[in-house]
RNA sequence: GGGCUAUUAGCUCAGUUGGUUAGAGCGCUUCCUUGACAUGGAAGAGGUCAGUGGUUCGAAUCCACUAUAGCCCACCA
């Protein structure tokens, strides 16, 4: 093996390999499936931390399943995602100095196709950087004619169940992108603004004089006096008293002369601004639905682009809203209407895209009417058919659904699924194809001769998220009947972001279970959000943001996905900066050189020859049948008890999604019990044969259980330490499980020999503990001696048998190892451990002023515990109530601190 | 306003149904370049688990309140 681990070239040399050789694909039929779909991110997206988060986990499960045999099924793709791309490319042709209209629809969608041709496979292929285990033979596009068919079909069927409906309806309006927004897509930021308090004549009475406010005029205030000319009613709270004469009267419209009405409504709060409100149903919601109940007129006095229409008046027809606002309040000042102005903090609706302020505006949009499919959707998670990790995602999910609204999906836009309905005339005819249109056309006006010509279908577009809510099952052939879509569907985990759970997850539990009566997913997984280190959201724009590409290129893929996994938790949000990525560095590097070590003892072995490799010879591999009959050792038994317990741990762990501590599990499995434990050992073992042969095995239990968090490493240095030949790969080998029960009996692996062995490391780290507090050089060779339980003493442990003891004697620096039995009691520094009380003989110097003050200080800390562990040992609803264990557990420490407090007495003598 | 979450070592976080003297990584201190690894090894310092009260034999863990921080939803003309 190389000196050190290139790891730019085990990626460029295995991702390839994997992706030709179809190691990512299985076909369906056979096996239990396993199926994901990834959360597909914008065609016009480069990878941010979050995809790598995002990914990391869903190619951990991924590989995991996959090496547990399972048939497993990774559907990678992007979303088209309209506003987005369109944006991308009209900045293009802005360039040119042209825009959308000049080239009209067909040529820009060409040209956005274009687009999506040349760059569109940039995420893509950053996807792969990351090491992502995706069928790539199965990618799929939310635009793709397969999901525009599924799209189509879903709409036609939705509108002839009359779950789609147009409407009047006041939505958020986007000006610059000339598009209706979501509710979700609308962002609300605080704004200091202005409350306008304008006076409006009551008719019938004589002109407003400051002094008498309510008597000539009633007070509004308002923080948009440009919406003023569409005014159609003043409101009050039918409660508020101090307005009740008003109730019915009408007053004059500033500016307009217009008269309109004053209504009572409950909408109105009576503690805030004056009590009372103009109401302008064409440019507000709330307005819109007290309009609605009182009948009033809707008057639209701005264009799609927010500027002022005819309806605004002459004066003001033609100006953009805020210099119509300007000219507006100027003029209200010259008519004496305008009573003062107050500043106010209040929140502002923008555009998710472009930020550009959002308007409320009134249009005929397309909607889903949301309640029937929210009910199942509901049911589904309550009944635990589908499960939220975390649980407690459940309770936003309910909440939401159970307060959902209709969905606003026409979006007024070029790029993306054209709503397939065609009109005749006032006649809508809605068909999965143009020419189902026609023949429903044909059938209801009972005129043959029409023709395409004749229909004009719809200008606007679906929104992205109407694609989207069908990505389980769409992108698995529906509405084909296919064999994918029959063995892949439900698929089993979902895995995303909390901030796209209404978005996304949501409405793909409602089209999944409306259109295949199934629930598209059978866990949904929640995770949290990178953040910058200091918590705020990552963004390009404060240059607070990593990118996982640097990232890789500076530390690998394989530390970015462990450093990733082993920092993140599911149950929040994960603070990150550069220097975490140096976990997963380091752990690379050390697996490399504890690689390297193996090949150097196996290679010494061979160099020595049949004698050296004992009965193993030209066996290298460690197994049960050539290894029984050979005696372990004490640390052979605990490395196969701890591989065991590493194989169970980390399995039930990734059962439960606990990412994070699988991660942990393994890295301590790898660095503390194989490195610093059995590697250590293997050094000075007495059989090295048969030592290195388990070495050989555990090692390879550890490169699976690393797999699918690191897939470059294992599968290089799998390759290198020749435990798979060209052409095979670890992501296809098994998955340890543990050795079978049979297996550890045989071998005598069990619990007792491994809490021994823990046991007498801790010696080992007592006498070196005892060595630093004296300040012995580490050069020096000392006498330890151990106070343990000899074989004649009830119960006491077996003598250890010489080898051991050398090896002993040899990590503690000493000379000698001399056993006393338990309960000596030797003036000499000592330490207790569950192996027995260490002792270092200082026949050296000692600072004993020194010495004993710091024996004072711990004495003192000794008698605390002490004082508090008699207390609870005294009292016996203790000793009644907990578990046994645990009351003997106290006893135990209790007797050990009082040894410890009679030892560091004696020794305080010896100082004094 | 409605909902959710967090607060544990200097920093970032674990701590699974209440039960050892509360853990890890980084950082810090001291020491070590003896052949796997200095991207390393050994040892160590550092926490009254946000506060108050309650339940319990026993609370970081359960309950209530308080403080602080964050997120989501709905939003005031």
């Amino acid at each position: 093996m190389d000196k050190h681990y290139d790891a730019k070239a085990a990626e460029a040399k295995w991702y390839p390999f994997w992706e030709q050789n179809g190691c990512f694909h299985d076909e369906p039929g056979t096996g239990t499936p396993y199926s994901v779909v990834i959360p597909p991110p914008n065609v016009t997206g480069i990878l941010h931390m979050g995809h790598a988060l995002n990914q990391t986990i869903q190619d951990i499960l991924v590989r995991w399943r996959r090496m547990r045999g399972y048939n497993t099924l990774w559907l990678p793709g992007t979303d088209h995602a309209g506003i987005a791309t369109q944006n991308v490319v009209e900045k293009a042709l802005k360039k040119e100095g042209k825009r959308r209209q000049d080239l009209g629809r067909e040529a820009f969608l060409a040209r956005v196709w274009e687009w999506k041709k040349q760059y569109g496979g940039t995420i893509v292929h950053q996807q792969r950087m990351l090491g992502n285990s995706t069928d790539w033979r199965r990618e799929r596009f939310t635009f793709d004619e397969g999901c525009s068919r599924a799209v189509a079909k879903v709409f036609t069927q939705l509108y002839d169940e009359g779950l789609i409906y147009k409407g009047n309806y006041i939505v958020n309006w986007c000006p610059r992108c000339g598009t209706a927004l979501a509710n979700d897509e609308v962002e609300h930021e605080p704004n200091h603004g202005h409350f306008w308090y304008i006076r409006y004549p009551v008719v019938g009475s004589a002109k407003g004089v400051a002094g008498e406010p309510y008597a000539d005029y009633v007070m509004v205030a308002t923080t948009r006096p440009e919406t003023l000319p569409g005014d159609t009613a003043v409101a009050v709270n039918p409660k508020d008293e101090r307005y009740a004469h008003l109730v019915g009267k009408t007053v004059i419209l500033p500016l307009t002369g217009r008269e309109i009405p004053v209504i009572a409504d409950d909408y109105v709060d009576r503690e805030f601004g004056t009590g009372i409100v103009k109401i302008t149903p064409a440019h507000d919601p709330n307005d819109f639905l007290v309009g609605k109940r009182h009948n009033l007129a809707e008057i639209n006095i701005m264009t799609d682009d927010a500027h002022m229409n005819e309806l605004a008046g002459a004066k003001y027809c033609g100006m953009d809203r805020w210099e119509c606002r300007k000219a507006i309040v100027a003029d209200l000042e010259a008519g004496g209407f305008l009573d003062h102005i107050e500043d106010i903090d209040n929140q502002v609706g923008h555009c998710y895209r472009c930020h550009e302020t959002v308007e409320s505006r009134l249009s005929k949009q397309w909607f889903v009417r949301m309640k029937p499919l929210a009910e199942p959707a509901i049911a589904a998670v309550k009944s635990g058919e589908v499960r939220f990790v975390p649980e407690r995602w459940s309770k936003i999910y309910f909440n939401w659904m159970e307060n959902i609204q209709d969905w606003c999906i026409s979006r007024q836009l070029w790029w993306g699924h054209r709503i397939p309905a065609y009109y005749l005339g006032d006649d809508v005819f809605v068909a999965e194809t143009a020419e189902e249109a026609l023949a429903k056309a044909k059938a209801k006006t009972g005129n043959a001769a029409l023709t395409l010509a004749d229909l004009k279908q719809d200008p606007d577009v679906l929104d992205t998220w109407f694609s989207s809510w069908l990505w389980p099952f769409s992108t698995l052939g529906w509405p084909e009947k296919t064999a994918d879509l029959d063995y892949y569907y439900p698929t089993t985990d979902l895995v995303t972001a909390q901030d796209i759970i209404f978005f996304w997850v949501a409405r793909m539990m409602m089209a999944g279970l409306h259109f295949m009566k199934k629930p598209p997913f059978k866990n949904i997984v929640i995770h949290g959000i990178v953040r910058a280190a200091d918590g705020s959201k990552m963004s390009k724009s404060k240059g607070n943001s990593l990118d996982p590409l640097e990232l890789i290129d500076q530390y690998s893929a394989d530390a970015l996905r462990f450093s990733i996994a082993l920092i993140t938790s599911l149950e929040c949000d994960t603070k990150v900066n550069k220097e975490k990525f140096e976990i997963g560095r380091n752990f690379t590097t050390k697996i490399w050189n504890a690689a390297k070590f193996l090949e150097m003892q196996e290679e010494a072995l061979k160099g020595a020859g049949g004698a050296a490799a004992g009965s193993l010879a030209g066996q290298s591999r460690f197994d049960g049948r050539t290894v029984f009959g050979q005696s372990l050792s004490a640390d052979d038994r605990h490395i196969l008890y701890a591989a065991d317990l590493a194989c169970r741990k980390v399995n039930e762990i990734l059962e439960a999604y606990r990412i994070q501590d699988g991660a942990l599990a393994v890295y301590d499995f790898f660095w503390t019990q194989i490195c610093d434990g059995y590697v250590e050992y293997v050094k000075d073992a007495p059989n090295k044969a048969v030592s290195v042969a388990i070495l050989r095995d555990v090692f390879w239990k550890a490169l699976r259980l690393l797999h699918p968090y690191m897939p470059f490493v294992t599968e290089e240095v799998a390759h290198q330490l020749g435990y798979l030949k060209d052409g095979e790969t670890i992501m296809r080998q098994p998955f340890p499980v543990g050795y079978t029960d049979a297996e550890k009996a045989a071998w005598g692996v069990t619990a007792e020999n491994y809490e021994f062995v823990n046991a007498k490391r801790a010696a080992i780290t007592a006498l070196r503990a005892l060595r630093a507090e004296y300040k012995v050089p580490p050069s020096a060779w000392v006498k330890a001696t151990i106070a343990r339980g000899t074989d004649g003493s009830a119960g006491a442990p077996a003598p250890l048998p010489e080898e051991e003891v050398k090896v002993l004697a040899k990590a503690m620096r000493a000379e000698s190892v001399d056993f006393v039995p338990a309960g000596s009691d030797l003036a000499m520094p000592s330490k207790m451990t569950p192996f027995g009380t260490v002792y270092l003989s200082l026949e050296g110097l000692v600072d004993k002023a020194a010495e004993a003050k710091r024996i004072a200080g711990e004495l003192a800390k000794l008698a605390g515990f002490i004082k508090s562990a008699e207390a609870k040992l005294a009292n016996e609803n203790f000793v009644a109530h907990a578990p046994e264990a645990v009351v003997a557990e106290a006893r135990r420490k209790l007797a050990e601190n009082r040894d410890k407090v009679a030892q560091l007495e004696k020794l305080a003598k010896l100082f004094a």
